[in-house]
DNA sequence: ACAAAAGTGTTGTCTTTACACCCATGG
DNA sequence: CCATGGGTGTAAAGACAACACTTTTGT
C-alpha cells in the first residue's frame, strides 16, 4: 500500500486497533559531541515540525506503546523511557483538533466524526539515546526525521515546544534522583566523557575534580586499569558503570546535587 | 431522576459529554490532628472501596476536570492539585474493564461495546486538604465517602493501592521542591503545628529546633507578634506564610532536605 | 508548686567548594 | 620541545545535626 492508502486505512479502521482520544509524544534526547539534540519529524506538505508520536494499541501497555514508537523512529530498544506529564489543556486540544487541519495540507480529508478528529490528550514521554546509534525514520505523516539542537528549536506544531521544555526541566530534576548514562555512553568511557555529558544535560559547568568524586562515592562508576588513546594527549583512564549499584540507584533513587 | 436512571443515562449518553478511554482518579490526602488520611468511596452493592474519580468533559481542561471532581467530593475549590502519573498497564486495565463487573453487582448491565466498558487509562492526581473542612459526598456509584488513615488502607478496587502508594511517594519528593501548607493550615499557625504537619507527611521525626530555621531561612514563613492561647501551657507564637516567597518557591522550586 | 508544652543557641562534624601544578602523548 | 588535555589533593567555608535548659501557662 502506498502512503495515502495507509493513512486512509488508519482514518477508516484505526479505531478498531487503537485507543481513542489518547496519544503518546516522545521527546527523544540525543547526546552527541557535547550537544543535546531532540529528534523531530517534518510533516508532509507543510513547513511544520513535531515530536515523534503515536497511538496506543488496544491490547498494549502504555510503556510498550511508548517503546514501540521509540523503536519505530530510532531503531532502538531497551531505552530509558519515562512518562512525565499528560498534555490536554492547550487551546487547540480543547477546542479543535489540529490533526484535521494538518491532514488537509496533505489533501486528505478527515470526516467530521472520525476518531482521529476527536480531541486528543497526549501522554508525554522522554527518552535519552546516543544519537549516532539512531537510524531516524519518518512515519506515515512525515517526510523527514532529523535531529535538532535543543538550543535551536524552531516553533513546533501542537504544544510540542511546551513538551520539550518540560521534558528538559524534568530530566534535569531527575538527574538528582537517578543515575543516567548507561544508554548514552559506551560500556567503557572516560571521566571527561561522562563529565561533558552531565554538563550538557544540566546546561552548566561542573568542577572537573569534584564531579567524579560524587559518582565514585556513590559507587555508580568504577575505574578500570586500562586507558584510551586519544591522540596527541595524555591517555585518560577508562571507567565503567557498576551495574549493581547503578540499578539499585535507579530503583531506590539518589539524592545528589551536581 | 433516581440513581439507576442517572447511571443508565450515563451509560447511554455519557459518550456525548465525556472523553472516552480516559478517566481521572484523585488521591486526596487529608491532614488532621497529626494523621494523614485518604478520602475513599464505598461502592454500592459490594464490599469494595476506591479513590474518587471521574471523567473529563469534552470541552473541559484536564486541570478543570480534576478540580471539578475534587469539588464534587469535598466541596473544596482552589486546592493544590497535581497530576503525577498515568495508570494504564495493570492487567485488568489492558485485558478487561473492571467497570462492567462492578456495575453488575449493582444489577446494571453495560452493553458490550458501550463506552464505559472500554479499556480506560486513568490520570492520577493528588491533592492535599484540611480534612475538617471537607464535606465528603459519595457519587453515583458509591454509597459512602469516608476518610481512611493511610496506614490502615484496605485492599482497594482497580489499581488504586498502587495509585495511593505512588501519590505518597511523589508527595514526599515534592516536599523538597515545593512549599506546602497554605491549604492545610489556618492563615495563622504555630511552629508546632507546621512541624507536626511535615512530620506526618514525611513519616519521620524532624528536629524541633532545626526545622523552623529552614523555613525561616527560605523566607517561606514569618513570625508574628501574636501568640495563641493553648490552655495550660506556654502560648506559642503565631506565624504566617509569606505568600510572595511562597508563590515564588512554588514556581521556581526549592532545594531543601528535611 | 507542678505538669505540660514552647522558646531558644552553640558546638562539632560532615559536606561542599574552590583551586593549580604536574604528567602523558603525538607531532 | 611544544601544545593540548588529563590526572590528582588539600584547605577553607558553609551546611547540617545533635543537643538541654529555661519560660510560660493553667490548675
Amino acid at each position: 500500500m502506498d502512503t495515502e492508502k495507509l493513512i486512509q486505512d488508519l482514518i477508516d479502521n484505526g479505531h478498531k486497533t487503537y485507543i481513542g482520544n489518547l496519544s503518546i509524544d516522545c521527546t527523544i534526547f540525543g547526546y552527541h559531541e557535547r550537544r543535546l539534540k531532540v529528534l523531530l519529524l517534518k510533516w508532509k506538505g507543510i513547513e511544520g515540525w513535531s515530536l515523534p508520536g503515536g497511538r496506543i494499541k488496544k491490547t498494549e501497555t502504555l510503556q510498550a506503546a511508548a517503546a514501540r514508537i521509540l523503536q519505530e523512529r530510532t531503531g532502538l530498544a531497551n531505552i530509558f523511557l519515562k512518562q512525565y506529564q499528560v498534555f490536554g489543556d492547550s487551546d487547540f486540544r480543547v477546542k479543535q483538533p489540529e490533526m484535521t487541519n494538518l491532514l488537509k495540507a496533505m489533501k486528505i480529508t478527515v470526516p467530521k466524526n472520525n476518531w482521529l478528529a476527536d480531541r486528543t490528550f497526549s501522554i508525554g514521554f522522554y527518552a535519552l539515546v546516543e544519537y549516532s546509534e539512531v537510524d531516524p525514520k519518518p512515519d506515515l505523516f512525515t517526510e523527514e526525521c532529523n535531529w535538532c539542537d535543543i538550543n535551536e528549536l524552531p516553533e513546533l506544531l501542537f504544544d510540542h515546544n511546551e513538551m520539550v521544555d518540560l521534558a528538559q526541566k524534568t530530566l534535569r530534576q531527575e538527574l538528582s534522583y537517578l543515575p543516567i548514562g548507561s544508554n548514552l555512553l559506551p560500556k567503557k568511557f572516560t571521566l571527561p566523557e561522562i563529565h561533558d555529558l552531565y554538563e550538557t544535560l544540566l546546561g552548566k559547568s561542573l568542577d572537573r575534580r569534584n564531579f567524579p568524586k560524587k559518582l565514585l562515592a556513590l559507587g555508580i562508576i568504577k575505574k578500570l586499569a586500562e586507558t584510551r588513546n586519544i591522540g596527541a594527549h595524555r591517555s585518560p583512564f577508562l571507567y565503567r558503570f557498576d551495574m549493581r549499584n547503578y540499578n539499585r540507584a535507579l530503583q531506590e533513587g539518589l539524592a545528589v546535587q551536581f
